[in-house]
DNA sequence: GGTAAACTATGATAATTGTCATGATTTCTG
DNA sequence: CAGAAATCATGACAATTATCATAGTTTACC
């Protein structure tokens, strides 16, 4: 957005509306037409996709900054992900219009957006390989860590982000249980604590060893 | 490159060069930086990346007119992943000032080139899905077809492109074993037949169903 | 055309992960 | 605060997939 100039900023601010979402809320599903992008502002939600069996995917967690949907807007075509939120969260919603418009008349803008594609697809063409080549184990342990450096602590040290068990195995690509049970193992380990569903990663340097 | 003026084609035209390669030969590694883009001309070669185990998954095949380094050249990183060709090809080489140019200055130029990653990261993202939710036997499947679909068949019906065991497990992403057993499996229920290493679709029908 | 190298095939077995069942905790809500 | 609902935990077992071993086939090349 930083990419704007005064005028096209003023625009942008006019057509903008804010919009509010608790824990659990869909903000979008699969296969719908997108009117807009929107971008967090506070909160985080998840980018997920259902499967034949009921379960879902989390293809990605996005926080504070995050654009959503820009994906859907610039090709045109219906979602293939839905957006829910994982706690109270608040959006902003920027019309199509907007962003098209920008697309097409600011090049900066433009190569800003082609800046965040290219980041997008390198992560997910990383996570593909990710499931194609790593254990649950060691998946689930970058989870933890991905969860940390992104979303940060709280002062005494819990994973600001509180995901259940069934979300982790969500990210993670397994079943619950798996996922209860590799969680259960790391404590055992050391490697991490719990408090209630509340973590914290104690010995960071083994985790990132795990294999 | 549809989206070009006449004028911008002849700049392009005047600085790309043709470049050829054999089977198996490496048109670049994972970790390099990139002078330009790659278009290919004729032949096919395949995206892969390396593990710690040695094996490469493969994330994508690469057919005529589709580009190749986009990704990298936009976001100014090194490749994540290595391209190599799968047969002998024909690539055509166009430097990354002329991409960048082109990007900064012509704005329909620019806006397909979102559309073309938008399209990327829609295919890495479904992928992964795939990838977590759905067994071997079914992305062997889906495999095949995608080889048929994108590539199609010679006269006598064999697959066009000639993949050896390897080149399947690395695409959908298991043991080279557990690849040829499971080719062996479609071959007993006649969902396929083989002659040497080629492969022939007879029953597209349940190979579809295929769970 | 023969030989080495690469690839395909298949069995036996082990490791990983999923599923089902059941109970303990925690969290939510009135 | 109590009861219900959701979540977490763990065992037993089944299914899937990987690994190792070994042999047959095809392909490439001198």
């Amino acid at each position: 957005m930083k990419t704007l100039t005064k005028e096209e900023l003023k625009k942008v601010t006019a057509c903008k509306t804010t919009r509010f979402y608790k824990k659990g809320d869909i903000i979008f599903s699969e296969n719908e037409l997108l009117h807009g992008v929107y971008c967090v502002r506070e909160g985080i939600c998840k980018l997920t996709k259902l499967s034949a069996n009921g379960k879902d995917h989390t293809v990605k967690l996005m926080g504070k900054g995050e654009l959503i949907g820009q994906r859907s807007i610039i090709s045109g075509e219906r979602t293939n992900l839905s957006a829910i939120a994982l706690n109270d969260i608040e959006l902003c919603f920027v019309p199509k219009e907007q962003i098209l418009g920008n697309i097409m008349t600011n090049q900066e803008f433009s190569f800003g957006m082609l800046q965040n594609l290219a980041q997008d697809l390198r992560e997910a063409e990383d996570d593909l390989i990710n499931m194609a080549q790593k254990s649950v184990r060691q998946r689930m342990a970058e989870a933890l860590i991905y969860v940390d450096k992104t979303f940060g602590k709280s002062e005494n040290g819990h994973l600001n982000v509180n995901l259940s068990r069934e979300d982790y195995a969500s990210i993670v690509g397994t079943a619950t249980e798996s996922a209860i049970r590799i969680l259960s193992q790391f404590k055992k380990e050391g490697l991490i604590s719990t408090e209630g569903k509340m973590i914290k990663i104690e010995n960071l340097t083994d985790l990132e060893r795990v294999e």
